[in-house]
DNA sequence: ATGGCGACGTAACGTCGA
């Protein structure tokens, strides 16, 4: 028989506004048999006391959290059942967890990793990722990004080469390619796809990582965030800013790929829709 | 069409997201 899993990344855009939904989407894919069993999680927006630990967990889940309040914060989420070992036990679950890029220093809670053992699969190094927003190429918070980028890549390089099943998850805020934009034209050199945000992706990339969504044949125009404003979703107006990066060891393990748009249909929805990868044993 | 939506904090709007 042979064994998979399925990892998963999602920007609720605040948590405590979309628990219901989280549950719900976990709940419908499990029940169509294609439970999720990592869940990067983006955008918090709560600190760790205010994390729901019971409600996720009574739905069979465990959790590790690097929560903020108001901004940011994201988490690992892992189907208990799924587990080598049934644990309840948070630190025996996520190994190695690391908070944030090691020796650069950011209040701002972007990252998270845990290498964590499903059964009838070798170890993965989850990484849940929320990239800066870059607000636009003249401001600060661009320098910003572009150090967090640089830090990251940094990072990662160490990291690879200590966990060479890794996945990186979540929300980049970066459009890698034309294709991933609605409306390219509109946005030549803005933020989200501009020359040295691609480039920053690139070297990602370079790393040895490789865009998951891209291994497979897909539709023209499919993005995972799209503007509330503007009746965005309804007219397709969107971006493609999450991602499953997949090191070499796990790209040629990668069965599926994809942007599951259903929640964004519901009522309430976040901006972003989830995207899951498929890995087999 | 440069604001439109939605969440947050703090208490009727400003700030931020992407």
């Amino acid at each position: 028989m042979t064994k998979s899993v399925r990892i998963a990344a999602w920007n609720v855009n605040s948590l405590k506004v979309r628990l219901p939904q989280v549950l719900r989407w976990l709940g419908e894919q499990a029940k169509a048999d294609k439970p999720i069993d990592a869940l990067c999680l983006q955008e918090l927006k709560m600190s760790d006391d205010k994390y729901p630990h019971r409600e996720l967990e009574a739905a069979g889940y465990l959790n590790l959290v690097a929560g903020q309040k108001t901004y940011n914060g994201v988490a690992i989420i892992v189907r208990r059942s799924a587990l080598a070992s049934m644990s309840s036990d948070i630190e025996t679950t996520f190994i190695n967890p690391i908070r944030n890029i090691p020796g650069n220093a950011d209040e701002q809670q972007r990252i998270l990793a845990a290498t964590v053992c499903f059964s009838g699969l070798q170890p993965l190094r989850l990484v849940s990722a929320y990239f800066p927003n870059g607000q636009s190429p003249d401001s600060d918070k661009f320098a910003y990004k572009l150090g967090w980028l640089t830090a990251l890549e940094n990072w990662l390089k160490v990291e690879l080469a200590n966990n060479p099943r890794l996945a990186l998850l979540g929300d980049f805020n970066i459009a890698p390619s034309d294709i991933d934009v609605h409306d390219p034209s509109k946005w030549i050199g803005q933020n989200l796809v501009s020359v040295d945000e691609r480039a920053a992706f690139q070297r990602l990339i370079d790393l040895g990582l490789s865009d998951s969504f891209r291994m497979f044949e897909q539709v023209p125009k499919s993005f995972s965030w799209w503007d509330y404003r503007m009746m965005g979703f309804r007219r397709n107006a969107g971006m493609r800013i999450d991602h499953i990066l997949l090191s070499d060891a796990l790209k040629t393990k990668c069965s599926a790929s994809l942007i599951d748009k259903e929640p964004r249909k519901w009522e309430q929805p976040s901006d972003h829709a989830p995207i899951i990868a498929e890995i087999q044993a």
